[in-house]
DNA sequence: GAAATAGTGTCTCTTAGACACTATTTC
DNA sequence: GAAATAGTGTCTAAGAGACACTATTTC
């Protein structure tokens, strides 16, 4: 039987931690352990016997003070390219945080993902992949409604929606295609933002078994 | 700097070698090394300087003779579940090959998925997650067209989504669908499959820019 | 009142699926 | 001819997007 105790092992487990600011995306630095003049993602040496997820989440609460809404391994990143810890592997996760509630812990700052600070080339990459992961699951997980506070507004989904999709979308589709999908429920409460009328207030929760009975869909290009 | 020499690393570079077998997924399975009874995934040790795409290549070199026709990580595996090596992680891949050209060299065979022979936990969890990762990619990547050869017929094509998709099709809206995204191209070749009309055959080409604005989908129930 | 935002009704055009048909082979 | 498979034309119903409208707030 292997030994199981916990000790420091030769690859370190990451965590992108994305938040919506200001209708762009943030990703969560903190002061690189080698060397304080540069960024890092938050990461940490896997223990035997932790698994992977747990060692993502415990980051996750380290930097904010409490776990992400939502984490998902992105993959293992093991090519020859720098990371601040000299392993040579590094297992990603993608954690996602409200706005609201993200108030990162001393040393850690948010910053918007189309201007990130130099990092090392490993987590710059993971940071690539964490987006496409996000993108890619964006229909099949409830990824928006994890960068959501509890409640919301209709618009507020929307424009997050928008900003994960990096296109306009039809605000009239898009309330009918949300009805059809029983994905959220009106609480009795309103909003108002200054000027304009004010919007009622929902929250996710997902009904119904869907009917799901799509064609094929071929939205690919490449070979 | 660290050392970067070629040398037995703590973990395994595995992968989920995947065919079309008679209208079922098989799976390429090898007995295990530490215990011949056993079957195995293909595995190897991850050597520094090695890739882990190229480690994962080499195996489905190894087991067929030639590359898969596609490739991608599946996920690292760091939980307690045991695992032939007895390491206490694995990389896992998930590769495609088309049955025509799948002859596996002596010692691997082929299983389909329904009716796998006892392996590692490890291993079992890395299959199901292959399976999960073909049927999301599905509409993304040309996943059918990576298990069928380079010439097929429509209706080869179209059993192969119904295969993935575990569900049954409509044959004259799949076809304007593939024609619509301008994916594959004619060949001046026909084949007679006994008895019925003869099919023309196909192959897989993609040519035109997507237009790809679909609106919004949910197609998710879980929180 | 104007401006701004929320929310909805209706039209059209596209498309998925149903149905039915024609076409070409083996038996 | 019957049976089997390939391939297509047409209708219909659902859905996406455009447009225009109403509703409710601040100024």
């Amino acid at each position: 039987m292997r030994e199981r105790s916990s000790r420091a092992s030769s690859f370190t487990v990451d965590v992108v931690l994305v938040t919506a600011m200001r209708n762009e995306l943030a990703v969560l630095l903190t002061r690189s352990a080698g060397d304080r003049e540069r960024w890092s993602l938050p990461w940490r040496f896997a223990q035997s016997g932790e698994s992977f997820d747990a060692a993502a989440a415990k980051s996750g609460e380290e930097a904010l003070g409490e776990q992400p809404s939502w984490i998902e391994q992105i993959a293992a990143f093991g090519d020859g390219r720098r990371h601040p810890s000299d392993t040579e592997v590094s297992v990603a996760f993608v954690g996602l945080v409200p706005h609201e509630t993200a108030s990162p812990r001393t040393g850690y700052t948010w910053f918007p993902m189309s201007d990130l600070p130099p990092i090392s080339p490993r987590q710059r990459a993971m940071v690539e992949a964490a987006t496409r992961v996000m993108q890619s699951r964006l229909d099949q997980a409830p990824i928006a409604f994890r960068l959501l506070p509890s409640t919301f507004t209709l618009s507020d989904l929307q424009q997050m929606y928008e900003l994960l999709l990096g296109k306009r979308l039809h605000k009239a589709s898009f309330r009918r295609a949300l009805q059809a999908a029983w994905l959220v429920e009106p609480t009795d409460e309103w909003r108002s933002e200054g000027r304009g009328r004010p919007a009622q207030l929902f929250r996710y929760s997902p009904k119904k078994k869907r009917r799901l009975h799509r064609g094929v869909r071929f939205d690919f290009l490449y070979p």
